[in-house]
DNA sequence: TCGGCCC
């Protein structure tokens, strides 16, 4: 399952290669900047070892940051999906005309990518309308975040295109992606097992789900080979037990 | 005009 680096000779120091498991060491290959409204947003096209992506960072008024990152996959569908959702703000009325939504909520999508989750919701507050793009992991991750006025929707959207269509929609590495979650049932408990990845590298994290209750443990990939071969003892040495009751 | 209201 590891990849052993071939003797390619390399530019860059060893010591990052050694430091740098998780592949975190980036280059930036290309970058918009956007101004809508009181907002700049720069859209970043950046390749690690793991792939290719676009950093979207939001730079409030008061210098406010956040930020989103999307696999190059992930930014097409995005793209696709501000199509849209700008055609369906340029069907509404005015703000808070006659008819505002409980939640505030007058669109929403959802794109699925390696265990992330991002949420897309056109959104509309007293300021008025805005597209809030969130970023979930499961159980427990960071989460991320930025607004786009829903006004920017089409710079934007005509920004990730350009991106798009210079540096391609697949994320290159596809054997580097992630694994999609499992879960089981065990008894009267749940275990939910989720593949992810940061700076460290990728790993599997096993949560325990029972009532209220929630635990995990957070495994390495170099050592799942490890875990699977003491378990196998154990299976091995259970069933040549004698059946105890 | 700035601003985005859930763990």
């Amino acid at each position: 399952m590891s990849d052993r680096e071939s003797g390619d000779e390399q530019q860059q120091p060893q010591a990052q290669e050694a430091s740098d498991p998780g592949g975190s060491a980036e280059q930036e290959l290309a970058t918009r900047t956007l101004h809508i409204q009181s907002k700049r947003f720069y859209l970043d096209v950046k390749q690690n070892k793991r792939g290719r992506f676009i950093k979207v960072a939001e730079f409030g008024a008061g210098g406010k940051k956040s930020r989103l990152l999307l696999a190059m996959s992930s930014a097409a569908e995005f793209r696709d999906f501000l199509s849209d959702f700008s055609e369906h703000y340029a069907s509404l009325g005015p703000t808070n005309s006659e008819t505002p939504p409980e939640d505030g909520r007058l669109k929403s999508e959802m794109i699925v990518k390696d265990n992330r989750r991002y949420y897309l919701d056109l959104k509309e507050n007293q300021r008025g309308r805005f597209l809030r793009v969130s970023q979930t992991i499961p159980r427990g991750g960071p989460r991320s975040q930025i607004a786009i006025p829903a006004q920017g929707m089409i710079e934007f959207r005509d920004a990730l295109t350009e991106l798009l269509e210079e540096f391609g929609t697949d994320d290159q590495d596809p054997q580097n992606e992630l694994p999609e979650s499992r879960s089981m049932r065990v008894e009267n408990k749940m275990f939910y097992f989720d593949v992810g990845s940061n700076r460290r590298g990728v790993y599997l994290r096993v949560s325990e789900v029972r009532n209220n209750f929630r635990t995990a443990i957070t495994i390495p990939e170099r050592s799942w080979g490890r875990f699977r071969d003491i378990i196998s003892e154990f299976v091995d040495k259970s069933s040549a037990r004698p059946e105890t009751e």
